[in-house]
DNA sequence: ATGATGCACACT
DNA sequence: GTGTGCATCATG
């Protein structure tokens, strides 16, 4: 009996934006394949695929000689498990891209020829004796502890089922992170793993000092500035079950670790967690459906919890553990609010006052400027009155070119006023302040003060925010001059004065969300300022002192901004009480992008579903981005479940008529609207 | 995404 | 009769 040559198959994916599983031959004799990466003929080129299947049979309907082979199989262990593909597969239903394009962002691109290695070679050094902890903090730990033995959420929305959800609600300095590493530890020992996510900018050497220190060599980082190679290393040791405790920023959501059993994420709000690319998961979302699969525990924390996380705790939905006392004592150092109105520049009488005080007492002050100028907006400088799209609540942007005010989410316009339509004045109109234009001033008003400006501008160097704050702390300047990125890392003990240049510059932003993140900075830099110099001052300059946002931010009245930004969102009909996925056209022809963005609102006002409506279409906030032409679309509806079979739906029509050199980009739950 | 293909129109 | 631009199509 002749024997039949053996053949064997395996279906993989590439990472395109591609909704198609492609079928090789592979070599019979070698080990198993799924889950590795290969190298195989695509089209024209050589292409790196993923190994989704293995089969004993082609499939029906494609011709055998169709069918090439895998040129080289990259990895010699697979890369993800069952388990995994299921988690690609999640995401890239949920985020409508390719599950191609969802194992790629999970995975590390490395080659696996570095044999780095984070902690292993460092000696445990876990005899250190760690802090007591406060009956607050004693009752928090107990709690998400207890969280294990109870029985998971049902009756919830759909991403929390099955997940056991909790929050560490507490001020800067009440002792999250204590809690946190014990929860950790406990979990650990119960020989569960955990993953500890942080934002992008405090995964700083200290942070993984720390962990190091407390955990020894069954902690990894996965973070941004590892090589590829280095991160696949750091991979496949977490398979292996080494590695038990992974502290990253958003990826590190997909470490591979064995028997979950713990998700933390240390500042919640923070907007970092949500990814910039394709697919555009927030780290958040994923936690939330791991822990719902294997019965996780996701303990959030944050001093200024997000407005979704906020509604939830409200509901119950979260378990709120609320950290109300600092462990060092003394309390937040109080908010001085200064108007500036009728200022000339953007330094008040005020702050100019106490930035030469401090710098006569030989200390330091940092100066934010929560945000890069940018859009014009209108405003009045007697009223503080500002200009709004009476559909989106959203501030109108002005543009020059056509002589009009537009909303960039629903397209209204409206010819600017003459003079402002609250009071008259003639003192209105557009502004904006750049940050040069600050930094100018400031060095103007001091001329003999040393003054550092650090901003994405100054700081596109890898490294160099960490120079520049070493350099401020061992006092080689008297101003540091920066960005959100300042506040994150702000633990100089010689500094003594805070001061926002305006508060409100972030409040003009046509984003639903720009109340609540002007409301988290400015109550973050008040918390971080008290903690690290009880003798501090925080001076908040703002155009607008009656803006309720601000006098609660000042006052730090947190309960009163949720519950009226809640409500704010609820008559808007904005997230958390709709969901939306937003539809990004770009094209470096103007006609071509308009032509598309129309094509795409044909199709969604056809296939809307009930309840749902469109935002748009519409010019993006920032309208030309690199000489292209952005348009954008909102689909927004109660349910996200019909919201996603409408966009599948919109999606596949679209791709079968697309103009080339039109690109569209889809975000399911975005998080800014520019 | 990316590159090959096929067709329309222009021009040496 | 060949060359450029652009829409269309397939990738195993």
């Amino acid at each position: 009996m002749a024997a039949v040559p053996p053949v064997r198959y395996v279906d993989m994916v590439f990472d395109l934006p591609l909704h198609q599983v492609f079928t090789y031959q592979i070599d019979p004799k070698g080990a198993s394949a799924f889950g590795k990466r290969v190298m195989a003929p695509f089209g024209r080129h050589e292409c790196l695929g993923y190994i989704i299947e293995e089969r004993a049979e082609a499939p029906q309907g494609l011709a055998p000689e169709a069918i090439k082979t895998v040129r080289r199989v990259v990895d010699s262990a697979p890369l993800f498990d069952r388990e995994g593909l299921a988690l690609a597969q999640w995401i890239a239903g949920y985020y409508l891209c390719s599950l191609g394009q969802a194992l790629a962002v999970m995975i590390p691109s490395g080659r696996r020829t570095g044999t780095y290695s984070t902690f292993a070679d460092i000696e445990d050094e876990m005899t250190q004796r760690f802090p007591e902890l406060s009956p607050e903090q004693q009752a928090a730990l107990a709690s998400i502890l207890a969280s294990f033995q109870e029985a998971p959420l049902k009756a919830v929305p759909s991403a929390a089922a099955g997940c056991r959800l909790l929050y560490l609600y507490g001020i800067t300095g009440s002792g999250k992170t204590e809690v946190f590493l014990r929860a950790a530890e406990q979990v650990l020992q119960a020989g569960k793993s955990v993953i500890y996510l942080v934002p992008e900018i405090s995964l700083t050497h200290q942070t993984v000092e720390a962990i190091r220190s407390r955990f020894g060599s069954i902690a990894a980082t996965l973070h941004s500035g590892m090589s590829p190679s280095a991160r696949l290393t750091e991979w496949v040791r977490i398979q292996s079950g080494e590695i038990r405790i992974v502290v990253g920023p958003r990826s590190a959501v997909f470490a591979p670790v064995r028997d979950l059993g713990l998700i933390i994420m240390d500042e919640e709000q923070d907007g970092s967690y949500k990814s910039g690319n394709t697919p555009r998961y927030h780290a958040r979302q994923v936690a939330m459906h791991r822990c719902s699969v294997t019965g996780s525990c996701l303990v959030m924390g944050s001093a200024t919890p997000s407005v979704e996380a906020w509604k939830l705790m409200e509901e119950g939905t979260i378990r709120r553990l609320s950290l109300t006392r600092r462990l060092a004592g003394g309390s937040l150092p109080a908010i001085e609010q200064v108007s500036l109105a009728h200022t000339q520049g953007c330094l008040t009488r005020e702050l100019k006052d106490e930035i030469r005080k401090t710098a006569q007492m030989g200390r330091q002050s940092i100066l934010f400027l929560n945000r890069r100028g940018f859009a014009y907006f209108y405003h009045c400088r007697a009223c503080g009155y500002e200009l709004t799209c009476r559909h989106c609540s959203v501030s109108l942007t002005y543009h020059k070119s056509k002589g009009r005010a537009i909303c960039h989410y629903c397209g209204y316009q409206t010819p600017p006023p003459k003079a402002c339509p609250q009071c008259g004045s003639l003192e209105a109109g557009y502004t904006g302040f750049g940050t040069e234009l600050i930094e100018e001033e400031v060095r103007r008003t001091f001329p003999d003060l040393r003054i550092y400006r650090a901003d994405a501008d100054t700081t596109s160097r890898k490294g160099s925010l960490e120079e520049t704050l070493t350099l401020f702390k061992a006092g080689s300047f008297d101003i540091l001059l920066g960005t959100q990125m300042v506040a994150k890392g702000l633990n100089f003990p010689a500094v003594r004065l805070v001061g926002v240049i305006s508060a409100d510059t972030g409040l003009h932003l046509p984003d639903f969300r720009a109340a609540e993140r002007t409301f988290s900075l400015i109550v973050q830099v008040a918390g971080r300022a008290g903690r690290y110099f009880p003798d501090g001052r925080v001076i908040v300059q703002t155009l607008r002192p009656q803006d309720p946002i601000i006098i609660r931010a000042c006052t730090l009245d947190l309960e009163g901004f949720y519950a009226a930004e809640l409500a704010q969102r609820k008559v808007l009909g904005f997230p958390p009480y709709t969901r939306l996925i937003r539809f990004t056209i770009r094209s470096k022809e103007e006609s071509r992008a308009d032509r598309a963005i129309e094509n795409l609102a044909t199709l969604a006002s056809l296939l809307l579903p009930a309840h749902a409506d469109m935002l748009g279409p519409a010019e993006c906030p920032i309208g030309i981005i690199g000489g292209n032409y952005r348009r954008q679309l909102i689909l927004r509806g109660p349910s996200m479940r019909d919201l996603h079979q409408a966009a599948r739906t919109i999606l596949t029509r679209y791709e079968t008529g697309k103009d080339s050199r039109v690109y569209l980009e889809v975000d399911v739950d975005p998080v800014s609207l520019l």
